[in-house]
DNA sequence: ACCCAGGCATTGG
DNA sequence: CCAATGCATGGG
């Protein structure tokens, strides 16, 4: 190998954007969450790009009206690669994008004016992997994020990729080819249910068959795409609707059934926890827009979670 | 010892 | 067609 021979480029996401925000966001507001490390200033990740992987740090440099932030590139990435890099690093800054409309729509509503104040600047963050957004959904269905969390952590452990570059070690989510061996009891001694290891080893299965690809579903319209998922064994409104914003940041998604949404929306507007239908209806006037309520309303709640809000 | 968590498929009326 | 039920584990 040649020496390491760092890659900087500069990204300038859509304002208005704040790098804090969305750095809190994917790191759950506790400075680590799956592959993203942050330290209050610089976002480090280590990228699946094909061949090789690189570790990639990202700090801010620029305001929230003139955002810029500054990628360094480390590892051993081809050329070619840094393509692919620059594509997966805007999709995890969330660099495209506007909640403007969105601000301007909430802009009607005081008990929610806390959304938009606390979090302004937060876009829509992408993961880099489909299989890996909802594998992690389906890990996350009915339990509680922490055990989520525990979850993803043992399967990682088992089946990714791991390594060091420039003395930081990283664990990669297994690509579906990761899992080629795995069957149901390897995944029931990890923790899962009989059920969870069954969608997983399906969902392997799909991806990893190339039956659901990343450039199918980008191709279609949002109920398409929801039509496609619901075909998969244990996949739901929920975790199709998740996809949608995570994995393909569509902006009109709402994950309905979620009982996280219905108890922090329904508070902050009556005081009460919204039932599944409320939850739909009163996110209605918020169409085109309603990822970003999402967004926001897991921002607060992830905020909350660890006493950051 | 409970009960609930950022759901879903299956079953029974 | 709607309501009820089991699921795994970690934190209240």
């Amino acid at each position: 190998m040649t020496p390491t021979d760092p890659a900087h480029f500069t990204l300038k996401p859509q304002p208005p954007y704040d790098f804090a925000a969305n750095a809190n966001f994917v790191t759950h507001y506790k400075g680590q969450e799956g592959a993203d490390t942050f330290d209050g200033e610089i976002l480090t990740r280590v990228l699946d790009l094909g061949t090789n992987v690189a570790k990639v740090d990202i700090t801010s440099n620029g305001s929230t009206d003139d955002p810029a932030l500054n990628i360094t590139l480390s590892g051993q990435p081809i050329p070619a690669e840094i393509d692919t890099a620059t594509r997966l690093v805007d999709r995890v800054v969330g660099a495209r994008g506007n909640p403007q409309p969105f601000y301007d729509l909430v802009a009607e509503i005081p008990q929610l004016a806390l959304l938009p104040e606390t979090f302004h600047g937060l876009h829509l963050t992408q993961a880099t992997s489909l299989f890996e957004t909802i594998t992690w959904a389906v890990l996350g269905q009915q339990i509680s994020a922490n055990v989520a969390a525990s979850l993803r952590r043992k399967i990682t452990e088992a089946y990714g990729r791991s390594g060091e570059i420039d003395g930081h070690p990283y664990a990669l989510f297994p690509r579906p080819e990761d899992l080629a061996s795995a069957d149901i009891d390897d995944l029931r001694a990890l923790g899962l249910s009989q059920r969870k290891a069954e969608y997983t080893l399906g969902l392997r299965d799909e991806f990893g068959s190339g039956r659901i690809t990343e450039a199918r579903l980008a191709a279609m319209d949002d109920e398409a795409v929801e039509t496609e998922l619901l075909k998969l064994r244990g996949i739901g409104p929920w975790t199709a609707h998740w996809l949608l914003i995570r994995g393909l940041g569509r902006e009109d998604a709402l994950p309905i059934g979620d009982v996280a949404l219905q108890k922090t929306l329904g508070e902050l507007v009556t005081g009460e926890l919204f039932t599944p239908k409320e939850l739909v209806d009163y996110a209605e006037q918020f169409r085109p827009y309603r990822s970003y309520l999402t967004i926001y309303l897991f921002a607060l709640i992830r905020a909350r979670r660890v006493g950051a809000v």
